[in-house]
DNA sequence: TGCTTTTTTAAATTCTCGATCTTATATTTA
DNA sequence: TAAATATAAGATCGAGAATTTAAAAAAGCA
């Protein structure tokens, strides 16, 4: 055996998060990542490959949480429409958040790479795909507990959140009036019949 | 008096926009610019500044664009629940426009930039708030005209319109499938009460 | 025809990027 | 303790970026 790794690749991921998040790829570069994570070029170069790679790890680990604490309870078997209320109210609120203030880093970074051929918007369509199914399947649910109305279409109502989180994301991330962040989602909360 | 310049300022500023709203600002080098637009170096320098002037100036053309062509019809005293419609219309057959498959310039940008200092932000917000202000023109006149209902919030609603203007935008360029925008817009659309 | 002014053209310059290499240091095994 | 191995820190590399410069060319005017 030899030396070990000082540094925690799961802290420097996090850090490299709060980068990319931040500022997005192309504005981003290894040098302020090293400032910022604290690890040095070699160090993140071989934990982590290039900066492709560490994007993408970055994304997944993003990824992944925002499915664990924000559409989480959208995917569960449980689901209901107060899942649903509970995301948007957390919406209104993420301009105050150290870090969702940026909007989603999903959604900046779908922008960013627009509809090109680089490998990470298979990551990112993946992604949309599943907040649009689990919008599905808590409207699904609430539907068979009688949450909301028999004559809902579900596929429209759950696309027009999934853009209606997209929309929010934009306006946060813009620093928009959180006024008409608020007046959106009230709006398309409302436009659910009971 | 002196040589007169060749190329055409307007011609080279609409390819400028062409590439910049494809690719952003940060993916877009001076280099690709000079190969599709045919000017070379010193020549768009001298015309427009540095690539930060290039890109203003490719903004604010391009806002001058949409709210002749895409906004117009809602900023106008004669502005309709109609032309509302017309332009959610424009937008689900986006994806086969050569240059609004790509989103809109304006919310892209917008996204590149986020919260920072840029001074691209000020046209930027700018812009949106004329948007929302577009938005709501047109409903207090479709108002007036009992074309909706005379207890619709038109703050409110306009401030949706604008979140799922850009929201759309967004799914737009990130080449979603074009149901998912369909389905958004038709749940906008029927959350009015007429 | 010369003179001035501006544009064009092409190359040079300067800067920053991602990526790598070097050197010194720390840790484990033999 | 010595050899082996991996890391840390930072200098360095080539590529590509934005921008500028200098010479050649063109257009009007005396």
């Amino acid at each position: 055996m030899a030396r070990v790794r000082e540094f925690n690749e799961n802290i420097a991921l996090d850090k490299a998060i709060e980068l990319f998040w931040e500022k997005g790829y192309a504005h981003t570069s290894m040098r302020e990542v090293v400032k910022h994570t604290g690890v040095a070029h070699a160090g993140l170069y071989t934990a982590f490959g290039g900066k492709d790679d560490l994007f993408k790890a970055a994304i997944e680990k993003y990824e992944q949480r925002i499915f664990t604490y924000l559409f989480g309870g959208l995917e569960a078997s449980r689901a209901s429409l107060k899942d649903i209320k509970k995301l948007f109210h957390f919406i209104t609120s993420a301009k105050d958040d150290k870090y969702f203030k940026h909007g989603c880093f999903i959604a900046n970074s779908a922008l960013e790479f627009g509809n090109t051929d680089h490998p990470i918007n298979e990551v990112l369509t993946r992604t949309f795909n599943r907040q649009v199914k689990a919008f599905d399947n808590a409207l699904t649910n609430a539907l068979e507990r009688k949450e909301i109305s028999a004559d809902t279409n579900i596929a429209e109502t759950a696309a027009s959140f999934a853009v209606l989180f997209y929309g929010c994301s934009s306006l946060t991330r813009m620093n928009a009036p959180n006024e008409a962040i608020q007046q959106a989602i009230a709006a398309g909360l409302n436009s659910i019949k009971v």
